[in-house]
RNA sequence: UGCGGGAUGGAGCAGUAGGUAGCUCGUCGGGCUCAUAACCCGAAGGUCACAGGUUCGAGUCCUGUUCCCGCUACCA
């Protein structure tokens, strides 16, 4: 058998907004780095991504700027791909969803699917907006949350309390097009019915098998990716859609379905396909080699919210249409904080790595160094930009900028810049060079088992050999006594060179390529292993990593923190109400008699509210924000007439009013001097 | 609500065939001075979230509890 071949996709970043620290430590560098390595290993390998450029969170956005769906991906796209490029993340193709050929291979997909009897129609009542006349999919409705009663609820999701929602469940609904009441009208929609898939795909995710053929090996799979599918397997599967009733997307290829298109998440992953196609037909290339072979490994680099998508819902698909090679690997991250609180596109807390690279154009390594040093491969982490500094002073710059810059120092101190012969044979450097060579060794086993972070700590041990070995040897005192002796050290120590710019090469390609330049070396797999020839005139040396100093982490701290603030007065006015609307509120001052905790519930709180003329029931999702106990006695603004509803079993008669900060958290509207139970607001 | 992942010295993390708890950074002490005040050696510091259980023996298996993150299906 031959050397396998690869196909390698990274997750298509939705072209709505730049991409992040956390998207590229999650998906984009590890996703690099093993490619690199596959490369540099001579083997046949296809590097896809792209920009996911359809679904309702464009079109949405597009509204709200005043500008066309294209003009929005248009921009990102251009910026995203802009940005990977100046990051060195290495795609053999950066493709979109919006491109003609994308729509042509997803529409010939469906039809296969279609075809082969893989879906089911199914007809059901959706809110549809008759002034703008369309149906109203997920976030184009938005109504009161059922569950802590705020307004500006989402027909998938309430942002304030964050409960998962559907367009039924909301309180008065209205249509974030006009404004106006939906009515429900019939839609039919084409539904896959994963429950038919249930059987097969646990054998495949449990043993690696699929009908009695060992495809992979479960134990290489990451926990938390096993985890996840055998809980969606075990809950049972469902039908899920995969049409919408949209006007942004692939036309659903099928008459009488012109305005509709192919879900979001049909369409994505099939943009790998699309992708490698265009790679292939581009580069003289058998575009099938990758996805139809047996012969072949396909891995998706993804984060973990996309863990279903690609370990369920595109096998299943990839299974259906028949011919297509199922994942071997879907090494899924965790998530990246950054100083201590989750990054957030929304609030704006977020290293933009556009801005980064526009800030730091000379810190590419730099960052890829930390970012693979913190990726999040078993749980969650943290980057700070403290750490960020402390990572690359500490280790970087002190030990693997510092040894090279001694060796070549010292080469070119006693030697002129040559490369000094290796003798006298020296035990101490044999010994210290065989150590270094097994690195190689363990680094590969390392990045074939996703353990970028371990690799790296590999690496790194090149440079921390080389270090002690100029510490145990001295070779600046031997030259003063004997400096024949010298030799040796100073051989060994350019061979370590050598080998940290060809072990780095896969992590950090800015600084290996200038150690290239330095030593006057290739960076091939094989030269990794041949030394550099004595007497060999070297260049001269030049500081690989620079120190970030206290002055930048609080640059970019303060940066940080003003565009949050900036980003706190943000959200835009709504539409004007007149006066009989306002004043068809009734606000009023309430105090706070009880306060208790609602059982099974660990966002809810039931207060009884003194009115004045009465005692009021009321519950409020604020239990992460307020305890109890210190609620009693608060005085508070009640939302007087809102519709009662039942909230977990208990009636909610009004609402308490808080004000939100940029940061999420929440205060008690109270009145600066104490106010009888039930005065009016007005 | 249900489910998945996580909780290990000051910080960040390793640690699945159960058998003396490791790594990087930081701290303290020492050495060296070729080097980007960098490098090398040594030390201190952990009842491995909590409570039970299985076992000769558990961070590692089982049960329960607490906290964090994610998913919960027309969420990209």
């Amino acid at each position: 058998m031959s050397a396998p071949q690869h196909l390698v996709t990274a997750a298509l970043p939705y072209a709505n907004g730049p991409l992040h620290i956390g998207h590229i430590a999650g998906v984009y560098l590890p996703a690099d780095i093993y490619t690199r390595f596959l490369r540099l290993k001579n083997e046949d390998v296809a590097f896809i991504c792209g920009s996911d450029e359809h679904g309702a969170a464009i079109t949405l956005r597009a509204k709200k700027e005043g500008i066309s769906p294209q003009d929005i991906v248009d921009k990102y796209h251009g910026i995203n791909k802009k940005a990977f490029a100046d990051f060195n993340v290495n795609f053999d193709i950066y493709h979109r969803t919006s491109s003609p050929e994308h729509h042509a291979t997803a529409q010939e997909f469906f039809l296969k699917l279609l075809e082969n009897g893989s879906f089911e129609v199914k007809t059901s009542e959706q809110y549809y907006d008759e002034e703008a006349q369309q149906f109203l999919a997920d976030r184009y409705i938005s109504g009161d949350c059922p569950k802590c009663g705020k307004g500006g609820a989402y027909g998938d999701q309430c942002e304030n309390c964050g409960s998962a929602l559907s367009p039924d469940d909301l309180i008065n609904p209205v249509s974030t097009l006009t404004g106006k009441a939906p009515v429900k009208r019939e839609t039919s929609h084409w539904y896959l019915p994963m429950n038919k898939h249930e059987e097969w795909l646990r054998t495949w995710i449990e043993e690696g098998k699929l009908d009695g053929k060992q495809l992979h090996d479960p134990k290489k799979w990451r926990n938390q990716v096993i985890g996840q599918c055998k809980s969606w397997i075990d809950g049972g599967l469902h039908s899920r859609a995969m049409t919408r009733d949209l006007d942004w997307g692939v036309p659903v290829p099928v008459e009488g379905a012109e305005d509709k298109v192919l879900y979001v998440w049909l369409d994505a992953p099939i943009g790998y396909i699309t992708a490698t196609k265009e790679w292939a037909k581009a580069n003289n290339k058998d575009w099938k080699s990758y996805w139809q072979n047996d012969n072949s490994e396909i891995t998706h680099f993804i984060a973990k919210d996309n863990i279903v998508f690609h370990s369920i819902i595109f096998p299943i698909l990839l299974k259906e249409h028949g011919g297509y090679n199922l994942p071997i690997n879907v090494p899924s991250n965790e998530f990246l904080n950054l100083e201590g609180k989750k990054i957030s596109t929304s609030r704006n807390w977020a290293v933009w790595l556009h801005e980064y690279i526009e800030d730091h154009p000379d810190r590419i390594d730099d960052l890829r160094y930390v970012l693979c040093s913190i990726a999040p491969e078993s749980k969650d982490s943290e980057f700070t930009w403290k750490d960020y500094q402390a990572r690359i002073n500490g280790e970087l710059v002190a030990i693997y900028g510092n040894f090279v810059n001694r060796a070549m120092v010292l080469c070119h101190k006693y030697y002129d810049g040559k490369v000094p012969s290796n003798s006298p044979r020296m035990e101490e450097a044999d010994d210290a060079l065989a150590a270094a060579l097994e690195m190689p060794r363990l680094i590969e086993k390392s990045i074939r088992a996703h353990k970028y972070r371990e690799a790296l700590q590999h690496a790194m041990q090149v440079a921390r050999i080389g270090n002690k070995f100029l510490a145990d040897t001295e070779p600046w005192k031997l030259w003063k006594t004997e400096p024949e002796k010298v030799q040796p050290i100073i051989y060994t120590s350019l061979q370590i060179c050598k080998l940290l710019s060809q072990v780095f090469q896969t992590f950090l390609p800015d600084s290996s390529a200038k150690m290239a330049a330095m030593l006057n070396i290739d960076l091939t797999w094989e030269e990794t292993f041949t030394p550099l020839e004595e007497g060999k005139q070297l260049n001269k040396a030049a500081l690989l990593f620079r120190p970030f100093e206290d002055e930048d982490v609080a640059k970019q701290v303060e940066k940080l923190k003003a565009s949050m603030e900036s980003n706190a007065t943000t959200p835009a006015y709504k539409d004007n109400v007149d006066f009989e609307q306002f004043t068809a509120m009734d606000l009023r001052v309430g105090t706070i008699l009880t306060a208790e905790k609602v059982k099974k519930s660990n966002k809810l709180l039931q207060f009884t509210v003194d009115m004045g003329n009465e005692k009021r029931t009321i519950l409020s999702g604020i239990a992460k924000h307020y305890s109890a106990e210190e609620c009693v006695g608060q005085q508070v603004l009640v939302m007087a007439n809102l519709a009662p509803r039942k909230i977990m079993g208990t009636e909610s008669q009004g609402m308490i009013l808080l004000a939100e900060n940029a940061d999420g958290s929440l205060a008690f509207m109270s009145p600066d001097k104490k106010r009888d139970a039930g005065a009016i607001i007005a």
